[in-house]
DNA sequence: GCCTTGTTGTAAACTAGCCGACAATTCCAT
DNA sequence: ATGGAATTGTCGGCTAGTTTACAACAAGGC
């Protein structure tokens, strides 16, 4: 029961359809699942053996401290993405941990070095899941240049837009947004100050753009954003 | 630290250790080499087939122009780096392209397809190159956090730092870099305006920090910077 | 209910660094 | 060597957005 449930955790993700079931019964010796719920912390990048982690259920952020104790928000992880050490190196200087940021949390891990030996046996694989972390490197160029050459407001509008895209219930031009991110989290995502984004929400609440609050973010046409 | 370490060791093709002669050999239907001189225009990215490069000698730059046509150098490429679709993917959209910022370049390539091929069929090969590119994607983030996050000054160091590490002439303390970039070149690296770049120079100069002039730079103390 | 804690709202002072404008210098080709 | 083009130097004005500081408000636990 606990295995079949793992497998088809695993079966999931696109990544992994290629595999036989015994291939994934071979990965998911895994350490097992890992429940948790709002607020709480889930892991030190560095406390524990290198792992890569499955998000199954559940929001949470990738939060990295530096040296003078600032955190910064490095990733939003959804339903379904895969975190951790994704590069298949084991970097012990980053100081990174997860954070839940709703309820009901579910998260499976497996050991780097059955992935690794997994991806030695199976070259397509090998070849997708490169293609996979290019994917994911070409995202985060286009976020972070965004990010330099766009104007706070230019930013945050776009933040809207993807996170509209990616998880928003939408009827007609309607979009429903369950918040489960502060206007802190927002600022610290596109990189301006918290008083920057109140001000621009309001400012897009007074133009009848959107209607926020802590449960959730309504846009009223998303076409106009 | 270590990890620009890595990187440096990995793109004198420890990548390609692993392989066989022959192997090298079958890659190396290449379409040949490019030569090029300096101003030079080289590739635009989606003009051609997908292909890989491996820049043999020489420095060129890469340089995306977006609608309005503004120009952001996206990299710097050295001697012995691979450069083009690394992500396996061929990303049509994108509107870049290379320009030779010395004379004697010296590029070889291949098919993209040859490249996926050869990884099908040596898995530790597809391996070490999911490292390599995830190795690539970290030292982009953290170029990246910098640029967020530091101020102009600071980014110049690093980028001058950075510079004379993996290029300088050393002869204790003293580094001798060969100046292939005008001040507007850093300055769209380290994203400001060319003028804080003049600024910055002409102050680090007052203070004997370093020379400066079109042919080479010198820094009197690297330790200093 | 009430209190604590986290979140949101608002305003004024301040500043890094961009932009435009132009001068001075260096480089290179003919 | 000379003219034109590219690069570098310098100066204020300007503004987006940070910082500081405090008030108002919401939510959840007891």
């Amino acid at each position: 029961m606990y295995e079949e449930l793992k497998y088809w955790y695993l079966r999931d993700h696109k990544l992994f359809w290629t595999l036989s079931m015994s291939q994934i019964r071979q990965l998911c010796i895994i350490t097992g699942f890992k429940k948790a719920k709002k607020g709480e912390i889930i892991y030190f990048s560095s406390s524990d053996v290198p792992r890569v982690f499955l998000l199954k259920k559940g929001n949470i952020k990738i939060v990295a401290v530096d040296e003078d104790g600032n955190e910064t928000i490095k990733d939003i992880i959804q339903k379904g993405d895969l975190f951790g050490e994704l590069t298949l190196e084991n970097d012990v200087n980053s100081n990174e941990y997860a954070k839940a940021l709703t309820d009901d949390i579910i998260i499976c891990s497996f050991l780097l070095s059955d992935f690794e030996n997994l991806l030695l046996h199976n070259p397509s694989l090998a070849l997708s899941y490169t293609k996979f972390v290019g994917l994911k490197m070409k995202r985060i160029k286009n976020n972070y240049a965004n990010l330099i050459s766009k104007d706070a407001k230019t930013r945050l509008y776009q933040f809207l837009k993807d996170w509209a895209d990616r998880e928003g219930k939408r009827t007609e031009n309607r979009v429903v947004l369950e918040n489960y991110l502060t206007q802190n989290d927002m600022a610290q995502i596109i990189c301006t100050s918290r008083q920057t984004v109140t001000q621009l929400l309001n400012e897009m609440e007074i133009k009848g753009l959107l209607y926020y609050n802590r449960k959730e973010i309504i846009i009223e046409d998303i076409t106009k954003l």
